[in-house]
DNA sequence: GTGGTCGGTTCATATACTGAACCAGTGTTG
DNA sequence: CAACACTGGTTCAGTATATGAACCGACCAC
């Protein structure tokens, strides 16, 4: 591994609970020497990428980040145009709502919204998101690059008992997905938390993200399935169009067939 | 020089009018080789801090940036408490406005706004302010650090022929600075423009970053001058107040003294 | 005083970075 | 069509650069 892949690792540390870090606690985070760690602080601290703190010695996130953020955003504008969708998504499911981006072979979180519905709520605090674990993972794999089929197997981990395991499983859930066009995690990333997510494309016609809606099992009626497969895809349309996409054909096909089938359970259950 | 920084030293090398950069390009711009320069570009895809776009090749700003970024404003609010008075500074001199931060040894540009009033503007867009030849520079060499000083003079650089080159030219303007409590600038940066600016401060009661105002030399008048100032204080108090410090009181009386000695002026001329 | 932290530094060791030379692919050009 | 000038990407020997155990001084609790 690269020195300089170490030292981008220590930025991932920092976190909404950790927002600043000491060096020997962070030294213990990412387990590696202290000096080693020091070194690699220096330099992040040279490019603007973290800061020290003049009292406490401690790091955080430097300024450097808002400046590349803003130029990011500025160059490839996806926050923008996802906001509205995600705001009327979180407001007509009631849950909390994810956008992700896929960049190389890896689905980044680009933003979230939590709706104020329920006081219990999905709350899911990663930077990336496992390909065989979660709703848009499935969904990244299913209709994005086919290398990502292999990312996924060569990363295998047990979130829960129910966490896919093998290329196997895995291939079942992406037949699922591609025929209902709505990727699907049922407690495989955290137990009682469910997720359904549909693809977002890009100018190039590529797979370019996904978004997905997390839900409490315990509130995961097939109704509310219903309602938020409804409203993901409208949210994925809006977003697609405003990433200067279109839908695929046959995901368009893929969502009118799943939904008048699964109105057809709905009506008789 | 660590490969890390190398490896870092990259991402700065996109701006607004390069957006995406190709291997070949980045290494002429980087002065690198292409090897080195492609194992750099690889890093920083695997951490999201570049992507490569699928077909053209070229490689862009990545996902990660838009996290790290949001991240930092979220654990340390600045764009957020600076934004209302930029706005109003801008609007009140009808100049362009920028806003730095001092992190470590470097001045950082946080967020600038340009004013709609003249169709001629400033337009300064840089990621680091050099601290001997711009007004926010000043600003942090008198008001900041005391190792700043020799930071600068490690730094020397004739932006034009009117860029401090030596210590001994640097100390005057940081004299002038302190006796007025506002760093100047007249075309040390850059030929025909003229800036003011002034310190803002945080809530450890340390120099945290500069509010400045840039105008072009030809309408640079000394009631024009006076104008900014006086915005430039009032928006340095209140980004001060945002960001939870206090403005010095020798700072406070600076800032009186220099202007009611300048409305003598003013009233004289 | 003792022992536990902490942030930061040193230096011999050896690992991982470097860059010239090399592909293969894609226009351009005459 | 063949020579050329570009791409982006790969290889491998040589060495520059990263590494981590041990160390330091400062701080804190007891």
């Amino acid at each position: 591994m690269s020195s300089a892949s170490k030292a981008l690792e220590l930025l991932s540390l920092f976190s909404k609970a950790k927002p600043e870090i000491g060096l020997s606690e962070m030294c213990r985070l990412a387990n590696r020497d202290k000096a080693t760690t020091y070194r690699h602080l220096q330099v992040l601290e040279k490019a603007g990428f973290v800061e020290q703190i003049v009292t406490s010695k401690n790091y955080r996130l430097g300024p450097a980040l808002l400046q590349l953020g803003r130029m990011r955003e500025a160059t490839v504008p996806r926050t923008a145009g996802a906001e509205s969708a995600i705001a009327t998504l979180a407001e007509k499911t009631g849950e909390t709502v994810h956008v992700t981006v896929l960049s190389g072979l890896t689905l980044f979180a680009l933003m979230s919204r939590e709706s104020l519905r329920h006081s219990t709520r999905a709350v899911i605090d990663i930077t990336t998101f496992p390909l065989h674990a979660t709703a848009s993972g499935i969904c990244a794999v299913t209709f994005g690059p086919d290398e990502l089929f292999a990312e996924a197997c060569d990363n295998f981990k047990a979130f829960t008992d129910l966490t896919p395991m093998t290329a196997e499983a895995l291939e079942t859930l992406i037949v699922t997905a591609r025929t209902s066009g709505i990727g699907r995690s049922i407690g495989r990333f955290e137990k009682e938390i469910n997720s359904l997510s549909a693809p977002i494309f890009d100018q190039t016609g590529q797979f370019a993200g996904a978004v997905s809606v997390a839900s409490v099992a315990s509130r995961f009626t097939p109704e509310l399935e219903d309602t938020i497969k409804t409203e993901l895809i409208t949210a994925s349309r809006e977003i697609t169009k405003s990433w200067g996409g279109v839908i695929p054909s046959a995901i368009e096909k893929a969502w009118s067939g799943a939904m008048s089938s699964h109105q057809e359970l709905d009506t008789s259950s």
